[in-house]
DNA sequence: CTGAAAGCGCTAACAT
DNA sequence: ATGTTAGCGCTTTCAG
């Protein structure tokens, strides 16, 4: 292994000025430059980030934790991170958790060991657990799509909005008896869809802990899933055979819905209509052409790192929130 | 930020001590680890990985150099290396490349500069150029499915074997007059599954490269890509319109084929049936189901970081080939 | 403008 | 069984 000592020798110089001339600091003759960068060129030579690292206090690197790669709408987000953190010189340390809160509090440790230079959290099931435990070792940390926060930088989406704006186009369709496939109970921002779902059909008062008790309305539970959507769809159309419009709280349960319609031989959209959250790829893929509303996954990781970054480099940065817009896309199915 | 110094301080021993409970290295009496582990718990100590690799020479991360993290099949080749890696203690750093060689060689420097332990090098654009600096560099790699190669430890599938086994099906189900969507030109591993398909229809002496000259033959190129795999299809009805039945060379341009003939109110498969190749999530997803080749990807993620872990712990270890099976998944289209 | 020297935090001998 | 010490490869004063 070649070090900076063999390339101060070759070059004739001492290692000072050879870290000099690597980073770019300070004078140094533009002969002596050549001289080194023959030299580093001969033995193909790349500093020991390890080392580097040990003095500086930085690895150039980031830690991106998040549940679960295979997740439809997650390879964009890493891409997004991954793309802009590279434009500024910084690779990503990926850690999956499968959403388990002790996955997370490994990982933790790991960014802590790997003593990367900042973190970005996507959807953690801990937020404020792991956000603190990073403050205290003082490392930048930025949340992704965790609905509301408060004293962190966030990036997250208005999914209230959204949900809003998915009930009024399928108002505006005509339909009225409009039916919800609910995510997962208990998660942030599968709440603030119900709750949005709820609010434009003039259930305000019904508190969303309530709806799994409430079988007169025309909900059910498919837990952002493939084949629960495809199940919940059944069991709703047979409690609630007048809805004309199932709204799925995201796209791979609104999947599990068209599945449904489509072994039951019920038209999309003329029969019931279906209108999806998140516009993954498959979105566009299938058969009808999926309706739903899209979140700007690749840019919301583009500003994650961003963010992650900007704090990186000046620390007494303020926090930042960024909330991005959603657009609702208009396919086939509603 | 405290260290090993401040540990050994409070726990009234010295630092090799510390590093010996730590390390679980050497002899240390049971009650000096009580007071090593307290100090520890107190400061919420977390070893500097920069300093442990400088000495060490391990970092306990492994590089993953992938071309597109978005690519339908690759965040679960992504997650069982990371799940496997994960096993062993390992952490994964992350690096795409679009398919640029010039950001592969980048990716290249990265790793090196990283330290990283091992690299797994997914579908590289240039593996022999890329496997060189890595050896000269002293560190370990796998190469995942590149097609055949020589000299260098991987992980592949047999292309050849799973695109006869599916036109077997298709001449199994009847059909006799089968088109083909074939992948881009010069990329090893679609090259294979081209020529498997002209040799199963009979036309052994037509090359791979002629293909694009003779318009004779039922056979276009998608790309791998859907638009394209739609617009292909098309045009393959038209200049070929006796075709009952498509072998498309992967999944995504499988997709482009359903919906171009959704789109023509061709029946699939009673009028054209579909094959794809890959399995990937949404072939389950469509309507019809997509009836295709598996690929183990999750098994050839985890199979190569068990490869390359093996080899990282023991540099002499032979250089291993692994072949991985294919599974004809039988659904609607086919 | 450049060389020499002092660590960064840790592990691994080497003493004791 | 445990304290002490010499580096690992690099950056960064500090002289000159």
């Amino acid at each position: 292994m070649t070090t900076i000592k063999d390339i101060a020798r070759t070059a004739g110089v001492g290692v000072g000025t050879v870290s000099r001339v690597l980073n770019n600091t300070g004078y140094v003759s533009e002969e002596t430059q050549q001289k080194v960068w023959e030299a580093v060129q001969h033995f193909q030579y790349v500093p020991n980030g390890a080392a580097r690292a040990l003095v500086t206090k930085r690895t150039m690197a980031i830690g991106v934790v998040l549940h679960d790669l295979t997740n439809p709408f997650v390879p964009s987000l890493a891409r997004g991170i991954e793309d802009e953190a590279r434009r500024h010189g910084y690779t990503i340390m990926l850690l999956d958790t499968d959403w388990q809160t002790e996955n997370e509090v490994q990982a933790i440790n790991i960014v802590r060991q790997q003593s990367v230079d900042g973190v970005i959290l996507v959807s953690p099931a801990n937020a404020e657990l792991l956000v603190k435990q990073l403050q205290d070792a003082e490392t930048p940390v930025v949340v992704i799509d965790r609905g509301e926060e408060s004293g962190i930088s966030h990036i997250t989406v208005d999914h209230y909005k959204g949900a809003t704006e998915a009930i009024a186009w399928a108002k505006h369709q005509g339909h009225t008896r409009i039916g919800f496939l609910a995510g997962p109970r208990k998660l942030r921002f599968a709440d603030l869809r119900l709750r949005a779902y709820l609010d434009n059909m003039g259930w305000t008062d019904i508190a969303v802990e309530e709806v799994d008790q409430r079988p007169d309305l025309p909900i059910a539970r498919a837990d952002f899933l493939f084949e629960p959507g495809r199940l919940a769809t059944e069991a709703l159309l047979r409690t609630h055979p007048d809805v004309t419009c199932i709204f799925a709280a995201n796209d791979l349960s609104a999947l599990g819905a068209l599945r449904s319609l489509a072994q039951q031989k019920i038209r999309v959209p003329e029969q019931v209509a279906v209108i999806g959250f998140d516009d993954i790829l498959t979105a566009s893929l299938v058969h009808p052409t999926l309706t739903t509303i899209r979140q700007p996954v690749y840019e919301m990781g583009v500003a994650g790192a961003r963010l992650l970054i900007g704090r990186i480099h000046n620390e007494d940065s303020s926090m930042e929130q960024l909330t991005f817009d959603l657009t609702l896309i208009v396919r086939e199915s509603c």
